[in-house]
DNA sequence: CTTAAAAAATCATTTCCAGTGATAGAAGGG
DNA sequence: CCCTTCTATCACTGGAAATGATTTTTTAAG
């Protein structure tokens, strides 16, 4: 049984004739014919009554409801592919955590605003554990630290951050490593990208064991380090949002560790469904430096 | 896209593998990577990764969903005209109404828990109404009088009864025109058989402008004859099923009048669906006029 | 009843493609 | 490293989808 069959069948009960179904279908009248005969002797049952108009038998309503069905999925499925089409069905996402907390939320809003039609999962994790799902097809695509990326999987930087040191007071220059010891960090917690960084650059300084409370909420980091009880490390962006609602002071870090970049981690684009195109086309474009630089002030 | 296409690509998704599918599929690898290759080219992306074992990529998923749906209906259409599948779907029914009251109820209570998965719609009109109705494919069978039976449908006899007279007494022989004249007789509703034959049985007795009763329930039909407000005419199978529970009398009518069979007039069995096919397999054979004259008593 | 018009069936022919089998090349496992 | 296993490629074949011309059937009108 051939989808085309089905088509043709449907075009007959339609139209109520052999012939306008061929007009329809830019076909012949005696493919229509020959399709509906091979339908029939398929079934072993008469579809259609050859009279005028052409109405169909019990036999061939039956089959109609499946017919119909069957060419709408069709239908639907190479609109689905078509370019321009609209996207439908779902989205898997994966995010290191606070690339989950700082740039989703409103990427996500405004692109589920966007194509309110399409289902958006996010799973949250390491850069490694993600680019493995992205792999093993468990997802569409992941944001990941661009070092941890690996081979095989197409790449798109899409956030370029510049990380600042953040506290309640002026931060003049990078606090001495006396002053370093006792104060305690707050960041998220383990296995993400910005307390890796902390631990970096206390190490540098040879901070051995540093004190790091470990937050699950941004707006609590922000708020206990404004209210003076450590200092954080966070994307520069991040901290200008909350300089309105908060008194609070920043001091790049060292461009060796403060440079941050997180990509996109997807199949080849060749391989990518509608839904993921449209994703792809809705991220940033991300600057340079040089203007992330400028909003640190 | 050809369902065989839809196909073979869910089984290389499954199993994981293009060899494996096409051991599935009973056909040779070479084939299975033919129509992936095509389907990838229609629909103008990669839908599968080729590693081992082979995973779909984001389009592939997504071809995945419309595939299953696919391929299920078209399986699902071929089992339901397999000879001796299960018949799924609904059957539309037609009957003359008294027909439907006195010897449906039984039938289809009988037919529906044989199969429960078929809905019954039961339409009632007189012959000539039904009969255009399976004519023109709204009804897929109908229970019409033989003698209004038309051409160019199928038409197999199912009930054949014997009318008899109904009443409170004895009825030993027709009552005398005099005694007719002043009983009211009980019927169905105008457009029914039964009715028709006792305005023809009381016609050839010259009385004229008969009392009708007209009441639509043949327990109140029954009932009131009982009880002596008139006569009826009904089938005599009908009449012994109330014989326990009521005091009745009968006398059968003359042959001419009193003989009535009813078919059940279809499309040809060549354009049954399976669902009909059942049905007609479920109707019972009518005896010949014997055995229901011994009914009568 | 006859005739004209329209529609479906039939048929010969062409074109295309699903399916086959053999082989080459790529990826993994021991 | 070899050996196995998997997919891609290729030439070929059979079958059937599509085509155009023609016949047969049906329908409606005169």
């Amino acid at each position: 049984m051939l989808i085309r069959s089905l088509e043709i069948f449907r075009a007959v009960v339609d139209t109520g004739s052999f012939s306008a179904a061929a007009e329809r279908l830019h076909t012949v009248q005696s493919n229509v014919t020959a399709h509906i005969k091979k339908l029939e002797s398929e079934l072993g049952a008469h579809l259609l009554d050859r009279r005028n108009p052409v109405v169909a038998t019990p036999a061939g309503r039956q089959l109609l409801a499946y017919a119909s069905r069957i060419v709408e999925l069709h239908d639907d499925a190479l609109a689905r592919f078509r370019p321009g089409g609209e996207p439908l069905g779902e989205l898997r996402l994966g995010s290191m955590e606070t690339t989950a907390a700082v740039h989703l939320p409103r990427l996500l809003a405004a692109f589920s605003r966007r194509w309110p039609q399409l289902a958006v999962h996010l799973r949250t994790g390491t850069s490694g554990e993600l680019i493995e799902a992205v792999r093993a097809g468990q997802l569409d695509a992941a944001f990941v630290a661009a070092e941890d990326a690996g081979e095989e999987l197409a790449l798109r930087p899409v956030f370029r951050e510049r990380l600042v040191l953040v506290g309640a007071r002026p931060l003049p220059a990078m606090p001495e490593r006396a002053e370093l010891l006792r104060t305690p960090f707050l960041a998220f917690r383990q296995g993400c990208g910005y307390r890796r960084t902390i631990e970096l650059l206390l190490a540098e300084r040879r901070v051995p064991a540093p004190r790091i409370h470990e937050f699950g909420s941004l707006d609590a980091i922000v708020g206990c380090v404004s209210a003076g009880m450590g200092l954080a490390v966070l994307p520069a962006s991040t901290v200008a949002q909350y300089r309105q609602r908060f008194d609070l002071h920043t001091l790049p870090l060292p461009d060796a560790l403060g440079q941050v970049t997180t990509v996109v981690a997807t199949p080849p684009p060749a391989s990518w469904s509608r839904a993921l195109e449209v994703f792809m086309d809705s991220l940033p474009v991300p600057e340079d430096a040089g203007p992330t630089m400028k909003e640190v002030g």
